[in-house]
DNA sequence: TATGAATGAGTATTCATTCAT
DNA sequence: TATGAATGAATACTCATTCAT
């Protein structure tokens, strides 16, 4: 079991990030809203930056572990790729501050984006051994697999994205759309629009 | 004919803004990039962010005329689509410091932001509408118009900035992979990946 | 003419440095009696410790001078030393502040301290080749030169430093006291207290 | 017998003091190079500067002991002065970290370094009366007591500093050096540098 | 005795903005 | 129109000190 407080400081800072971004975040609005003395911060993280940092890669690993064992449950790559796109969609929608942090705070040329960047690059890549396999399989049929994974990353992200501004944060109806992108996602990504 | 000094002032800002984001850059820079004084940004604009809105206004525009144009050249959806995402993905190369600007400060709580995400929203309307009209003629078929035009645009926005960042903005580089880019969207969006 | 601001904030500086040391003296107290704005330091000097080193560099350069002016009026290695004393003593009484700063934030590790100590390293040296040309002239007897060019300096700091203190920073009395200083200096360093 | 822990705390103490000034000290940084917790410290000292204090009186309250029983081996003036002399350089040579918070730490306007001060004094003040007693017997000859007094503090302290910053620390080549002072001092403050 | 997590007052520094020239 | 010196509100970060265990 992690530090209480670590964690008090973590459900605190997410919210406070996804609220106002990285720099225009207040460390003492992190403190007050965890309800500990700012002090206590940087007693467990060295600076603002750091305790971004584990955030966002704490939120990484859960995504990519999430999607893991999703995508373990079975061999078939167009299973696999179905099983990719509801995990992905259900976690994003779950971790609605998350998924505004990971959209607003991985591009740009900070040494810390670029670190976010190369573990989404490997969630991309990840789709991408699937589309290959799929591929080889003659299962699927597509042009460039590299940038195929990137747009499919793409649509999934800014879909839910789309949603919870839509939604306005509220989490039940976030709940409820959940089916109705995941349907939109696996037509369009496996059928295509064409009739 | 613009003010020359606000040309000066504009080509260096996209710059600074995308190398730092709103926040992190400082007017300061700016103001040397473009080899004026820094007050003289004030004489011509009330604000860092009013510059800043300017800009991002301006980009929209351009992006949406630009778009629109080449739809007005066709009555097929089908073709309108094609063309809409043609059009899109060598505007964004083509601007691709404008490009991380749109993907990176379009989320947020603040204002201006919620006026960029509207923009945005007119422009996944737009692809709604064709969406709609296809489907109503039998040429489309899909889940939701909604989910899907966003969907549409998260594919096309991200697999430009993948390849941005890949390509380091070695323009050269980035224009050689405009028709790959194009192809992967066309046939993934059109035909989805199943054989 | 250098920059009247400038001015201000030297002039602050050095008091509130000497009455509370490097470290405890606070930028906003400097601001507050220069009677500007904390920023208007900042505009000048990029952080506390340029400014510092700036107002040292500028006192130990204008010590330098002073002495070696009064050193160039003569050739006999007797009459350079005594002007020497002289005007060091001189100096240092007329500039109390800046001799507390000399003797409290020369020692230490950092950086600067150690840039300090070279100049004050410059400064024995300079003694140092005087006592020399005097002891090959026959005039002066001595068993090393470059401990005996230190001693002297110490001799001088700390007798006018003792005064200071002693005087508790009244100029004027500080003033009265210059003659019996040099006084004794001179009688102890060439003399010696053997009868 | 001492508590062996304040022995842990005041090794360390005097080292990270010495290094960088009471001011930049950490607490932190003692209780780590002395091996025990930061809140060990504070069970044994009230706080930052009452371990300070009494750091420094128990070096200074050496260094006296030591100059006492030195003095106190023979009744001549000159005898006196000597052996004062050789006892202080040995002593400061001998705990360089000490001499080095010496003469840093003591000018100031804060209340212990008054404090110190009045000690230091209370130095001069011994050898102000061997001067007495000398010129009294005729032995000495000199101007004024109470300055030269101040001025031969200010040569033996500065004379071992430099030679501390010289040496670098390395104890060794330091211990080498004691005669040379010793001889450079005695020679210049008895007898002076005229030939 | 000893610990180390928690505290919060204290401060250097930044930077958008103003305004006299 | 254009300038750049001056401003001061805003904020990240430090570190001596406390106290429950």
């Amino acid at each position: 079991m992690r530090h209480e407080t670590i964690d008090l400081i973590f459900d605190a800072a997410v919210e406070v990030f996804a609220e106002y971004g990285f720099e225009r975040a207040k460390v003492d609005d992190i403190a007050m809203k965890a309800g500990i003395a700012k002090g206590t911060i940087y007693y467990h993280f060295k600076s603002k930056e750091e305790l971004f940092v584990a955030l966002m890669n704490e939120g990484l690993e859960k995504m990519l572990d999430h999607i893991h064992v999703e995508m373990d449950r079975t061999e078939s790559p167009r299973e696999q790729l179905r099983r990719i796109l509801a995990a992905q969609v259900r976690f994003l929608i779950g971790h609605g501050t998350f998924t505004k942090l990971l959209l607003t705070e991985v591009w740009g040329s900070k040494e810390r984006q670029q670190a976010f960047r190369s573990r989404i690059r490997q969630y991309i890549d990840m789709i991408e051994q699937v589309l290959r396999r799929g591929t080889e399989q003659g299962i699927f049929h597509l042009a460039h697999a590299n940038e195929t994974a990137a747009s499919i990353f793409g649509a999934v992200s800014v879909a839910v994205l789309h949603t919870i501004y839509r939604c306005q944060d509220q989490s039940e109806q976030m709940e409820a759309e959940i089916p109705k992108i995941i349907d939109t996602l696996e037509h369009l990504l496996f059928n295509g629009i064409n009739a």
